[in-house]
DNA sequence: GCCAACGTTGGC
DNA sequence: GCCAACGTTGGC
């Protein structure tokens, strides 16, 4: 029973928390708080596993792109800041005792080189990423192994 | 700050 | 259950 691992990419307002914000919490885990979308939810419901790879990629800033490499560190558990009503993630409509929205933990794995949005565009082997499709706004999607071997190997250019 | 694409809401 | 209105996302 050891799976490989499954490949995905997030994306996060740097303002929020960079890579080096992640990168200054070694070993810790950080809970990703804030997801409000049913498909991005049940992907880390149904599909994320503990050990799962993760593209960090900052988004709705300067140089969007892929910044480093997180991991899976929990299993979907209820997001806290939904109850919470100073938060800007409060959901009125979820109870406690149906909590609407989840959220896993990721931990950091290492910084890499900004990979760009527009140089991920040119790469044939990218193309299928759902990152790149026309309009696609979710901020968790999977990622093939062929799409993250390639990712790789743009890194170690 | 613009705006296209997309998801959600709510009246019917 | 349809669908128009509205809000959000996120690159540019």
């Amino acid at each position: 029973m050891n799976a490989a691992p499954q490949y995905w990419l997030m994306k996060i307002e740097p303002d929020e928390c960079s890579i080096d914000d992640l990168a200054a919490l070694p070993g810790q885990t950080v809970p990703w708080t804030g997801v409000r979308n049913y498909q991005a939810r049940n992907f880390m419901r149904d599909g994320m596993r503990v050990g799962d790879q993760v593209l960090y990629y900052h988004s709705s800033c300067a140089e969007p792109g892929v910044a480093g490499i997180a991991e899976v560190a929990s299993s979907a558990y209820p997001d806290a800041t939904q109850f919470d009503a100073k938060s800007p993630y409060f959901d009125p409509k979820s109870k406690p005792e149906a909590p609407r929205w989840l959220n896993v933990d990721v931990k950091f794995r290492k910084k890499t080189r900004l990979l760009p949005l527009k140089d991920m565009r040119e790469v044939p082997a990218l193309a299928t990423m759902r990152l790149l499709q026309p309009g696609s706004r979710l901020s968790i999607t999977p990622v093939s192994p062929e799409e993250w071997q390639a990712v790789m190997a743009l890194l170690d250019r």
